[in-house]
DNA sequence: CGCGTTTTTGAAGCCCCTCAAGTGTAGTGG
DNA sequence: CCACTACACTTGAGGGGCTTCAAAAACGCG
């Protein structure tokens, strides 16, 4: 079974044999990191391209006041921008959240794999549209929607993604974030995902516990965050079903 | 005088005279948009990159409430993602918030575009990273920051924005934006920006007037916003002046 | 001048935050 | 096996920032 990133970027192109090796090799000397540990941080000069093949981290910022905001989680088989190696500095940190393993691609070597093939080109560049179409749908979450519905949106989004690299199952995967992560996410406290996550867990609608989500009713979820919301508004409508859970990136 | 489209990729890289050429040329039939047009909507198949050369444009999306949020704003120079073609179909809209002058530039010709000189596409690179700079930017300020520091932090991406592609003077710019628009933008009340505004005029922080933004105290107004947030929790300090102003991207 | 859009202001209410304390739960060492 | 510690989770009470609702004033344009 190929690594997580393979599975990913085969999401988005189909990949020959060579491709894959193309893929396997670059990830070849992977270190591992504990966590809670900064890959990178800002202001630093960034030389590689990370790809995380096992555990969760995030990137984030720290403002004056000490708050953390997350902006993005990079889960097994995600990496960073692809190319970083032409900016002079990072503008945000990036760590780890759990126990991960994390092999670091050099730009140069990078640079050659986003043209090696037609197939990684395409997928590379989908992967890239992905992460831009995600990090839009959480500006939309932090403006426009309440609490209950930026967390169920954040679940089906972390759910979808987990089961695009083959990590879920039916209606659970490891979701391994604390209540405080979730919160520097959503930009919201502690305390209110609390609330939420028991009125949740009350309304049998999802759970969090020991580091698992488990989805009690997807339709109740789906609803909660209105995830399907961007195919009403469309100018054609599109008769397809089951869409709103199977894209690759949340809605 | 070369077009804004232009002016910003110089500041991302040198261009030749060749490289301006190749640029003039790719946007050589431009088209005029009333105000409140949409050039593409979530669902249509992108063909080609929009590039703004006048007016001012957005990217938004509706909610099933009828909720608008908008995702970004493309000033003259600004331009949609460089790969949109190879997405099956757009997940937002974009639409123009003044009458505007848009080229089009076919997904293939944007292809070899990318790629006809190093400077070129390291200048295509750069832009495509502020431009995701810029996003977690927003959600930062949507998660962390209160109306008033996103209302500052705005007004001084806008600003920088349009200074960089020679659009400002020393406290000036043209901002034709809405009260209604901003708040769209920030995730907050039309009502609420109206008195944000309000108090920033009275304490003759900065005022917006007939479409016109007049900072009055840039001292304030990078106060409020917390706008060199970032290098204060550097590993390293950087101890160069100026910087917190002077960035492609806004902090 | 007349009309639609935008801006402005007030009053009341709710969502989420802040502060504070208490309850698990896992890991460690005696 | 049980203290002890550290961390995450949980719950309550009170407050504030922003929203909602409503209406009037100002602006821009034919």
């Amino acid at each position: 079974m190929p690594n997580a990133f393979v599975r990913k970027l085969i999401a988005y192109a189909p990949l020959g044999d060579g491709d894959v090796r193309l893929l396997v090799e670059a990830t070849g000397s992977p270190r591992r990191f504990a966590a809670h540990h900064d890959l990178i941080c800002e202001g630093d000069q960034p030389r590689a391209v990370f790809v995380v093949l096992e555990g969760w981290a995030c990137r984030y910022k720290i403002l004056p006041g000490g708050a953390r905001q997350i902006t993005a989680f990079l889960m097994p088989g995600d990496f960073g921008d692809i190319h970083v190696g032409s900016l002079e500095e990072m503008d945000h940190n990036i760590g780890t959240l759990t126990d991960c393993e994390v092999a670091a691609i050099p730009q140069g070597h990078m640079d050659a794999l986003i043209v090696a093939t037609p197939d990684l080109t395409r997928a590379f560049w989908r992967a890239q549209l992905v992460d831009q179409s995600v990090l839009r749908s959480w500006i939309v979450s932090m403006g426009r929607r309440d609490a209950a519905q930026r967390v169920a949106h954040l679940m089906l989004e972390i759910y979808i993604r987990m089961r695009n690299v083959g990590l879920a199952s039916a209606e659970t995967c490891q979701m391994p974030l604390t209540q405080v992560v979730i919160a520097d996410a959503l930009g919201l406290t502690p305390v209110h995902i609390n609330r939420i996550l028991r009125d949740f867990r009350e309304r049998s609608v999802m759970e969090l516990r020991s580091g698992k989500l488990t989805i009690t009713s997807i339709r109740d979820l789906v609803g909660v965050a209105e995830f399907d919301d961007g195919y009403l508004h469309r100018r054609i409508a599109q008769p397809s079903a089951g869409t709103a859970t199977g894209l690759g990136a949340a809605g």
